[in-house]
DNA sequence: ATGAAAGCGCTAACAA
DNA sequence: TTGTTAGCGCTTTCAT
């Protein structure tokens, strides 16, 4: 005898269809689809029992049909480069919330850095951005020219894009300012040899203007900028390049500065991987940190206050970032028809002071 | 004038569709169809048309109508609980690239630990799940009536599912084993006085034997057995409660440590997290690891290698995890028909000797 | 407030 | 090898 409820669905394989509920509530398919989707115009007793209905029958519906007909999935894709990367776990998770506090759906992709992969995750899997009603895309090495036409195509908002021509609105890091406020800081705790950690090798001024390579050369703008203020020469002398951002090119580096001769009293690393490989090369090495030398990261990831030391850094507000993402995508979603002008956004960063720059008591 | 590929398209807003390229190519949609999808059964010269008509339109395709149709999407969902926890993004990684090596689109959601959202996700969101071809979920705090009732549905596997009944196959870390390990590790490095972090109270081993809440009970036995095989005694004094296995939980339970004189010389945790933050909490309080203390994590996440000192652990052998997972999910989703019996398998783990147990020099 | 008809874009099955 | 037909499950539109 059936008890109502969940468990009394049978796990006939066939698939309940809003017809098969409209049947069983004694009303047509239209209204079920209505009183499914809270629309108007359903009287609340019919609404009742057709949510019984729907119930009983284990009714899941079908989002394919829906999106054929209606063309609107309700579904925000995301696309990252990695998962296991501070950075971006951080940033998927507050913006993933966000969207959900939306009422959207969403569905989190990744490139692995790749532009094929990319390619491939746009045009040989090219079913996949059907799916969704638009995209948030944080994905630093990719073909710009294929984001460029996709973006032209369906809502699109990016991180972080650092292009001359503004073809697709985004919403950036702090990237000169939080630069400037993370060496301030280094020269405010008293550091005077400081040292640029940085994969974009020293450039002047005019050759900075002129660079567009993701967010290096403002970054490192900004960090010349703290420099000047503060009367101190910038030069080639100043940075420490390294391969990539990862803790292991970082690693790398910290091996080579001690086999050098530590000439830095503070580094300014250009994201907290960085920084926190760095830290662990130096103790390789029986360097402390902030004892020896005091580091900044750049980013806030959550791991930072985590770690021996914790890390001093710049905070990049995720919350607002996630939020104009997220508030202008859907602008872009919901009013197809307005044409919008590109923008882009700068988001605020808090500096957080921690071990990594404390002054020794 | 045109020059043929992708900067041709006219953002004229029209979907391109499978008619439209058929009529491009003079041909029959049918025919770009199969083309399209690289069936047999077209004359290379006819298919190449195809390709080249479909190119010059900028035809993307529309998954919503195929899924509708042929009822695959090529698409697994992946869930977990959050991003940004390294456990989870080190999941992630692997197994979304497991998932495209073999062939199927990864999607990524979260639960956020709650029913509620999961019920959201699967009820309220409740066209999301027609999405996928299948699930692949890790959601430890979640309603597993609903998980199960969902497996019956539809091709699914779960992660460390420690149920006494085995409804849902899964695959599972080496809880047991890789406790027992790590507990040994610690012993064979000289501890003698041993804790273990636990959010599971003390139980003895009838009381383990009737527990089934999450992997806690068997990560509990092992660490256990590992005492008992080395004569020494397992009782309520060895486990340091904590409330969650987050960093912060972890930081708070080493202040009460040390704030109670540390009775230990080697510390046992579940996972790197809480190992992190627990490490992080004594250096609050100017105990050393591993100098005053050892301590051993469980998981093996990219973070442990970076920490200061970086971290041992019972690295779970995440590939073959990924690759059990898929496999088994995928075995499900092209033999729809087979009464597959669930299953339960173990992975294999690495005991990862590094600087937080290491014997002073 | 409710219902009937049409069709979104695709593909399985079959026909030529 | 290529083409025709039918219809997946839903929602828009237009009746009633």
């Amino acid at each position: 005898m059936s008890t109502g409820g969940i468990m009394d669905i049978e796990a006939t394989g066939r698939t309940v269809t809003l017809k098969d509920v409209a049947q069983e509530a004694g009303v047509a398919t239209m209204t079920v689809s209505k009183a499914l989707r809270n629309q108007p115009g359903v009287k609340t007793s019919t609404r009742n029992r057709i949510l019984a209905a729907a119930n009983k029958l284990g009714y899941r519906g079908n989002i394919s049909a829906s999106a054929l007909k209606s063309g609107k999935t309700g579904i925000i894709r995301v696309i990252v480069n990695e998962f296991d990367v501070p950075f971006y776990s951080k940033f998927l998770e507050i913006i993933t919330t966000e969207i959900s506090e939306k009422g959207y759906i969403p569905f989190v992709q990744k490139t692995h850095y790749s532009p094929i992969t990319l390619q491939e995750s746009l045009d040989n899997n090219f079913l996949a951005d059907s799916m969704s009603d638009g995209d948030i895309i944080h994905a630093s090495g990719s073909d710009f020219d294929q984001i460029r036409e996709m973006s032209r195509r369906r809502p699109t908002m990016l991180v972080d894009s650092c292009t001359p021509q503004l073809v697709t609105s985004s919403v950036n890091c702090p990237n000169e300012e939080g630069m400037r406020a993370s060496v301030q800081h280094l020269i405010d705790q008293g550091c005077t040899r400081i040292g640029l950690l940085s994969r974009l090798p020293f450039m002047t001024p005019t050759e900075l203007m002129n660079s567009h390579i993701g967010v290096a050369p403002p970054r490192m703008r900004g960090a010349r900028a703290a420099f000047l203020e503060n009367g101190m020469e910038f030069t080639a002398d100043n940075v420490i390049p390294i391969d990539g951002l990862g803790e292991e090119q970082a690693i790398e580096a910290a091996h080579r500065l001690a086999n050098e001769g530590l000439r830095f009293d503070g580094i300014a690393c250009m994201n907290d991987s960085s920084a926190i490989g760095l830290i662990r090369g130096l103790a390789d090495r029986g360097i402390s940190v902030p004892k020896d030398v005091k580091v900044m990261g750049f980013d806030g990831v959550r791991m930072g206050e985590f770690t021996v030391p914790s890390l001093s850094t710049i905070a990049v507000d995720m919350e607002q970032m996630a939020k104009l993402l997220v508030g202008q995508l859907i602008e872009q979603i919901e009013h197809p028809n307005e044409q919008i002008t590109p923008s882009r956004t700068t988001v605020g960063f808090n500096l957080r002071k921690r071990g990594s720059t404390a002054i020794a008591s």
